[in-house]
DNA sequence: ATATAATTTATAATGATTCTAAAGTAGTGT
DNA sequence: ACACTACTTTAGAATCATTATAAATTATAT
């Protein structure tokens, strides 16, 4: 139930300082059975509850930036006002609730593996993105 | 050479009154042998060379969310702080480079056909849209 | 314990987008 | 041509997510 060492060793060997507010955010993003996506707001509300002293949401952003830079988090491309990121950083797939503006995991074997028969000359894929919306029917 | 007839025959039968502002946007935007990709500041400052009298930046919003509404224009999903917009609406994917910012069009022989095998209860899908980031060799 | 660099924080600044409400214009009918 | 009305444009304000600033705090090494 405690994985707090556990964090702290992960921050500590990316060179980043076990910081109570970095704990509370592992401890929220990284605590659970399953991934999730979020938006900055989303945490900075879950943690406005969680936590007895207030992380400021400059720390937020910090927090979540620097977890990306290091690769605990990715950031999904869903053309919004918001950056929503997903703590499922292995290569996936998603679909866009346009009702519920909710993002689901496509796993791998639910969609074809996907191949580019174009290349531009000084350039090499970074990354493949699908993003599949789908809305109530009728 | 000149179209100007046809963009006005075009907003009419949308239920748009052919402006000035709304004709000038029309020829950028559709008076072109490629279709192209562009953000708002972009065709603001396209536009500020192109006509002798300024359009003012909340027409130029007007206008590019009623031409989208009315299908003549698309948004890219490229999760940035922008929207981009495309005047080709035609069902297709996208390359961004992630070094300049720009989208390139996959044509829809360039990608296979993506089947998902995923589908939720409740809900349908509304479009498949495929970002390829691509970047510098080396 | 001290020194140093990293981190947090409140707050301001930025930038894209949307809103507002007043002024201007296009289409319609006379 | 004139007047009426609804639509459109416009400048500027407001909003909202995000980033920057710079001072206070904290973690770590010595
Ligand atoms: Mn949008
Ligand atoms: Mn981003
Ligand atoms: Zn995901
Ligand atoms: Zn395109």
């Amino acid at each position: 139930m405690d994985n707090n060492s556990i964090f702290i060793e992960k921050l500590r060997s990316s060179g980043l300082r076990p910081t109570k507010q970095r704990l509370e955010i592992c401890k929220l993003l990284f605590n659970r059975k399953k991934t999730f996506h979020f938006t900055i707001n989303d945490i900075s509300k879950m943690l406005k509850n969680k936590t007895y002293k207030k992380i400021s949401l400059a720390t937020i952003y910090n927090t979540v930036h620097s977890f990306k830079k290091k690769g605990y988090l990715k950031e999904i491309s869903v053309n919004s006002d918001k950056s929503y990121f997903d703590t499922n950083t292995s290569s996936h797939h998603h679909f866009l609730d346009v009702n519920t503006n909710e993002l689901i995991d496509l796993n791998n074997e639910d969609v074809d593996n996907i191949k580019i028969k174009k290349n531009l000359p000084g350039k090499k894929i970074k990354s493949i993105e699908v993003l599949v919306k789908i809305e109530n029917n009728n």
